[in-house]
DNA sequence: GATTGATGTCAATGAGTGTTGACTTATCGC
DNA sequence: GCGATAAGTCAACACTCATTGACATCAATC
């Protein structure tokens, strides 16, 4: 018989693809546990609820290191980058992208946001100079993720082309730039 | 006996405010039955479904006159007061968080984001000039919506103050400005 | 080999969902 | 007043969901 903590590696790892390219209220238990190849009843037992293996799925959030981008060049880069290079549709949403795919659900989009804006939060305060603009930098983020990933606008969708990618490294620097004022 | 229209108007009147706050999943059609005071067929008779009821709530959406935002200066001032005289928690979303309330559920997010990007792209793609870039600008706003609405995010959710305008408006000018290249 | 505890199986529960159809009641035209 | 149509009521259906508890099975320990 196969031992518990295979079972919850399995778990957690189909979980998290799931939950991070559904959302959360779109996938069932049930599903999760026939992805795993287990029975249902095991994600009781082991995470309690459905949200505690949610939960679970969430801890690599947090594994990121802030001081990969410590200068607003590196930032920019960063977020260009993550733009650029994202994966197609289907695979796993980046962790920005989770929040907007949770935002309608109050207690699972909550959890979700937080821990992401509390983790950028700090470094991109250091790097923008104020508060109130690195929260509008952050929620700019949000907004290109969705409608790149989940909207699929026309445009940002197709985000690898140099133009496109020119353009969009011009509107993080200005955004990031202190005001004339 | 009311009159069917009376029927009809309150059901969707009341549609309309829960599915514009909760989002469309994390509404029953009983609720909206029990909100108006009437019985839950009565959805059925008058709207068909609960989505023909939704797509219902949506025709004020196409309303807004496009002709109001024709240079970019009334543009920004336009999204400026859009977001700094927000109402409070708990109201109706802004057509364009509505966009983001519903984004994970694929069937009326999808409906949702059409109709708004529809309206506004080609205006948008009028003042700024370049068709990715006005897509970055909408992707922008739906971010700072959710930011704001949702996540009520340290900052933006206060973006009434004098200061945080200012920077808001120097924010999206540099934004719809044209790249230096 | 028996006991014990971890692990896995199965069926059922209870709450929630949207939708349907038969029925009753009111309103209006004649 | 009568009948046709509109309007509203009620109960049920068929489904999905997360969760639970009783039971079975395995592995290790004594």
């Amino acid at each position: 018989m196969k031992k518990g903590q295979d079972t919850r590696d399995l778990l957690q790892t189909h979980a998290r693809r799931l939950f991070w390219s559904k959302g959360y209220s779109n996938v069932s238990v049930r599903e999760v546990a026939k992805a795993a190849g287990v029975d249902v009843a095991l994600i009781a037992r082991y995470f309690g609820s459905k949200l505690g293996l949610f939960e679970a799925t969430l801890d690599t959030l947090k594994k990121i290191d802030p001081d990969d981008f410590l200068t607003a060049d590196s930032l920019v880069d960063a977020f260009v980058e993550m733009f650029a290079n994202a994966p197609k549709e289907g695979t796993e949403a980046s962790p920005i992208s989770m929040i907007l795919l949770n935002a309608n659900d109050s207690e699972v989009g909550i959890i979700v946001a937080r821990i992401q804006y509390e983790y950028w939060q700090s470094g991109l305060e250091k790097i923008i100079g104020s508060k109130s603009q690195a929260a509008l930098f952050f929620a700019a983020m949000m907004g290109f993720s969705v409608g790149q990933k989940i909207l699929h606008l026309d445009g940002i969708a197709e985000l690898g082309s140099d133009e496109y990618r020119a353009q969009f490294r011009h509107m993080l620097t200005t955004a990031i730039a202190s005001p004339d004022f």
